[in-house]
DNA sequence: AGTGAAGTAATTTTT
DNA sequence: TTACTTCACT
């Protein structure tokens, strides 16, 4: 099908010959007929104008739209035009982001193509100016910050949250200054440091490149400052300023749109068809679009789509039905498993705004005997820095790892790292959520679904005072609901919010009512069951 | 140094 | 509500 809509690009009026042109040599490029090349990249017609333009570009691309796809596109369009390899640097937030990228450019017999996380690059920076920086653990980060509180006769108290807040909204500040200073004096770099040091001293701040750049709307002043420092670079940014949901990081639409709009020459392009998210669900998720980057409605590609809001008692009550509702969907029934299509665990999402959310639904469903996942579990980060922090040489440590099975991402480390100091390094930056590989039932953070997908999601808590998230302190309202709309469009076939009547947290009661932000929904009140073990026999959504 | 009272902050977190 | 820190007093 999709071939098809190619060939149809390749015969509409509108479709210039030089672009016709971009198609041939990529294929020439990657040593295939062209045929195979366009199966390969399998570009809609949007996708490909966003792909064959030189000049600096931003994409807006809606959930499941093949953004990382353009943005190889965009690749492939730079190096047929003759650019060469080492001139385009691809930009990611995350390892997993960047091995995944990577991964793909092997596929595409792509080399010579760098592919950095934005902290990766800084230290590849730092090192060409002759240094050999080392990340303080939070511990030490810690420690060096009391010290500073407390020679000011400051509270030590909560210091490593306090840092944050002062790197993210008062860069200048006094006490910052002290505690980089006392990081430097002990030879060490923490995230923010590591940044600020490679954007004052970028030694490619006079280099013509290609810097393409994913998820454009996590950018915050630290990264944008960064990003100004490549002087001559040429940006081709992608991503969905209606996704950004960390703004308590400094990264909001309103921040990215002025540095977007200080781009000379900048040309934007919209992909409009989701392959994700079905009919039914973009339908309503759109209502809660954010508008900063004004675009046209989203279309989708998949028909359908369920959507329900459900009413329990407490969350107890809540927990033990969403296991219920979880288990089904897996088959655990054998009543109507042979009609119904049953889901893999790792097709499955059970999702909240705050972490404590999910004990509860946890415990029952390992209690069940459900394979469950969560990013946050460190074991195998814990596994990884044993073995690396056994070996004496970088060879060493490669087939150690190796060994380990530890796949994509560290794979990427190794590849990316020319010194067992680089290796530590990079490892030391990697956190814990790389190791997800939706191997059970997910229990996430609606902030760990970013870039993820389920078939079905489950999103608890969804009610009065948790979503928007009102408890404590002011409430980004905007940023609120663009996490209702990250949460909604995870979901490839179906999303169930749920919430209770009763629910007590940090010793307030909620009030019990259902998200105004989902308000939309019908909400079906469940009652709990007279044999609270014996699962639900009745299909929900 | 140890005790108990009083005060406080609590969310989300890629690197 | 809970987990913690801070402070005053023994």
């Amino acid at each position: 099908m999709r071939a098809n809509q190619i060939h149809q690009v390749r015969i509409d009026q509108n479709f210039t010959r030089k672009r016709k042109s971009c198609l041939v040599c990529t294929a020439q490029y990657l040593g295939l007929n062209r045929e195979v090349s366009l199966k390969e990249l399998a570009l809609t017609p949007s996708q490909l104008k966003a792909c064959c333009h030189a000049g600096p570009a931003l994409v807006l691309a809606g959930p499941g739209a093949g953004k990382t796809r353009t943005l190889l596109g965009r690749l492939l369009y730079l190096l047929e035009q003759g650019t060469a390899p080492e001139k385009i640097i691809l930009l990611t937030f995350t390892v997993k982001a960047a091995a995944e990228l990577k991964e793909r450019l092997k596929n595409l017999k792509i080399e010579g193509v760098r592919v950095e996380t934005f902290h990766g690059l800084a230290y590849e920076l730092l090192r060409q100016a002759g240094l050999s920086p080392r990340i303080a653990t939070a511990e030490e980060q810690e420690r060096l910050f009391q010290e500073v509180l407390k020679a000011e006769g400051l509270s030590p108290r909560g210091a490593l949250k306090r840092l944050e807040r002062l790197r993210v909204f008062e860069p200048e500040s006094e006490l910052l200054k002290r505690y980089e200073k006392s990081l430097k004096a002990a030879g060490l770099y923490d995230f923010g440091l590591l940044l600020k040091e490679a954007t004052r001293a970028n030694p490619l701040a006079e280099t013509p490149l290609h810097l393409l750049v994913d998820e454009f709307q996590d950018l915050n002043p630290e990264l944008i400052a960064f990003l100004k420092s490549f002087g001559r670079a040429t940006f081709y940014l992608v991503g969905d300023p209606a996704q950004a949901i960390y703004g308590f990081r400094g990264a909001t639409p309103e921040l990215v749109k002025g540095f977007i709009d200080q781009i000379v020459g900048l040309k934007r392009f919209f992909l409009e068809e989701s392959f994700r998210v079905p009919e039914n669900i973009l339908r309503f998720a759109e209502i809660l679009r954010d508008n900063t980057f004004p675009t046209p409605a989203l279309k989708s590609r998949k028909e359908g789509g369920t959507l329900g809001m459900y009413a329990f008692n407490g969350p107890e009550h809540e927990a033990r039905e969403v296991a219920g509702m979880v288990t089904e969907l897996l088959g655990g029934l054998q009543l109507e498993s042979s009609t119904r299509k049953s889901l893999p665990p790792g097709e499955i999402a059970v999702v909240a705004r705050l972490r404590r959310l999910l004990s509860p639904v946890k415990e029952v469903l390992v209690k069940a005997g459900v394979p469950v996942e969560e990013p946050k579990s460190g074991e195998e980060l814990a596994r990884l820095k044993d073995i690396l922090s056994r070996a004496q040489t970088l060879e060493e440590a490669r087939a150690e790892l190796k060994k380990g099975r530890f796949g994509r991402e560290v794979n990427y480390l190794l590849t990316q790292s020319q010194s067992l100091e680089e290796l530590n390094f990079r490892i030391e930056l990697l956190g814990q959520g790389v190791f997800f590989k939706k191997q059970g039932v997910a229990l996430l953070t609606i902030h760990e679904t970013k870039g993820l997908e389920f078939e079905a999601v489950f999103l608890i808590g969804a009610e009065e005072g948790l979503l928007p998230f009102t408890l404590l302190s002011e409430t980004n309202l905007e940023e609120e609901r663009r996490l209702a709309y990250v949460a909604l469009t995870r979901a490839g076939a179906r999303f169930a919010a749920t919430f209770a009547r009763e629910r007590t947290l940090f010793g307030r009661r909620l009030g019990g009512r259902p998200s105004p932000f989902l308000a939309g929904l019908k909400v079906e009140q469940v009652r709990p069951r007279s044999r609270p073990q014996k699962p639900r026999q009745k299909v929900l959504f």
